[in-house]
DNA sequence: AGACAATTAGACAATAATAGTCTAGTTGTC
DNA sequence: GACAACTAGACTATTATTGTCTAATTGTCT
C-alpha cells in the first residue's frame, strides 16, 4: 500500500465517525480534518470536496463489503448457510454502521446523491454472486430449482429484496439476522 | 404544573439529547423544534433565544440535582455514605449526561458561559449542605474534626474538590463511582 | 356564529458558519 | 540547498441559522 492511500484510508476512518455522528451536511470539513489530526488544507490535497470525500468512503466500504461478501459465498458450509452469511455481512458493513446514526435517513441520501452507481453496481453484484452460488449448486444436483419455476437470478433477487424488506421493518436492529435465518429457512425448504 | 410548565418541560426535555448529540454551536433552533414536535415559531414563542433556552435547561437541571442531594443528604444511613450518595448524585445528574458526548468540552463551556451563576450557585450550595451534614453529625459527637483541626465547610471544600479531581481524571468514566467510594472510606477513617 | 389563544408555514433581513482557494512559512528528507 | 508535504491563516462566495414578522389555521370557550 502506497503513503498515499495509506494516509487515504486514515482521512476516511476518521471521517466515517464524523459522519455518521453528524450526518452529511453537519459534518464540516473543519471537523474531519480535526478527527483526522491534520489540517483543513491538507484534508483538501487529499480530497478535492467534501462530497468526493464521502464518495471515496462509500466506494472503499462497497469494495470491502464486496470482498468479505465474495469471501463468505466461497467459505464453508451449504449454500443456504454460505447465503445467509454474505447477506449478514452486507448488512453489518454497509447498513447496519450508519443505520445506528440519528441522521441515518440524510446519510442514505447523501450516498444516494453521491456514490449512487456504486451503491446500485454493489447490490446488483451482489445478486449475481448469489445467482451464481445457486447455480452451482443446482448443477450439482443438490438443490432443485424446477419447482419454483424460477430462475437461479429470480431466486437472488428475491432475497436481496427480503434482505431490504427485513432491513426497513422497525425495530429491525437486533431482529435482521434472527428474521433473515427465518427466511433462509424458509428458502432451504423451498429448494432443497 | 400549568400548561407553560409542561411545555416548558416538554421542550427542554426534547432539547438535552440534542444539545448532548451535537453539542451549543451545532444544535440549532430548528433541530430542537423537530424534536419537541413543534414549530421553530413556537418554540420561539417559549424561549426568546437559544441561548435563553440552553439556560433554561441548566436551571431546571441545576434545580433539580439539588432537590436530589438534599434528599440524599437528609436520608437514612451515616453521614459518609450520605455524602457518597449525594455526590454521586450530583455527578451522575449534572454531569455524566454530558461527559459522554463527543462535544462534552464545547457544552461545558456553553454551559459556564451562559449559566455561570446557576452553576456556581449549586456548586457552593452542595458545599453548604455537606457543610451542615458535618457539622450536625459532629454536634452529635459521631465524627471528630478536631484532629484535622478544620472547620465541616473545610472538609466539604475538599470533598467537592475531589469530586471535580476523580471527575476529569482520564477515562474516568466508569471508574467515578469507585474511586469517590475510595475517597469517602479515607475520610471515613480520618474524621470517625 | 364569533371571539380568542395557540399554533403553524413560510417569508424575511442580519448574522454566522462553511466550502473551497490561495499564500507564505515550516518541517523533514534526500 | 532542493524538494515534497504540511500548516496556519486569510480570503471570497455560498449556505445555514438566528430572530422577527405576517397571514392563515386550528381548537376552545361563550
Amino acid at each position: 500500500m502506497s503513503e498515499r492511500d495509506a494516509k487515504t484510508d486514515h482521512i476516511l476512518d476518521a471521517a466515517l465517525p464524523v459522519f455518521v455522528r453528524h450526518g452529511f451536511r453537519k459534518a464540516s470539513m473543519a471537523d474531519i480534518a480535526r478527527a483526522a489530526g491534520i489540517s483543513r488544507a491538507s484534508l483538501y490535497l487529499n480530497f478535492n470536496s467534501k462530497e468526493e470525500l464521502f464518495r471515496a468512503g462509500s466506494i472503499r466500504a462497497h469494495a470491502r463489503t464486496m470482498r468479505d461478501v465474495e469471501t463468505a459465498l466461497t467459505g464453508p458450509g451449504d449454500v443456504f448457510s454460505r447465503i445467509e452469511t454474505a447477506v449478514a455481512v452486507f448488512q453489518r458493513e454497509l447498513i447496519a454502521p450508519f443505520a445506528g446514526s440519528a441522521d441515518a435517513m440524510e446519510l442514505f441520501d447523501a450516498n444516494m446523491a453521491l456514490a449512487k452507481d456504486i451503491t446500485l453496481a454493489a447490490r446488483a453484484r451482489l445478486i449475481a454472486l448469489l445467482a451464481q452460488a445457486l447455480s452451482d449448486t443446482e448443477t450439482a444436483g443438490l438443490i432443485g430449482l424446477g419447482s419454483l419455476q424460477a430462475r437461479p437470478a429470480d431466486v437472488a433477487s428475491v432475497v436481496v429484496a427480503a434482505m431490504d424488506g427485513i432491513k426497513h421493518a422497525e425495530g429491525a436492529g437486533p431482529h435482521f439476522e434472527e428474521q433473515m435465518r427465518l427466511f433462509v429457512r424458509l428458502l432451504r425448504a423451498a429448494i432443497s
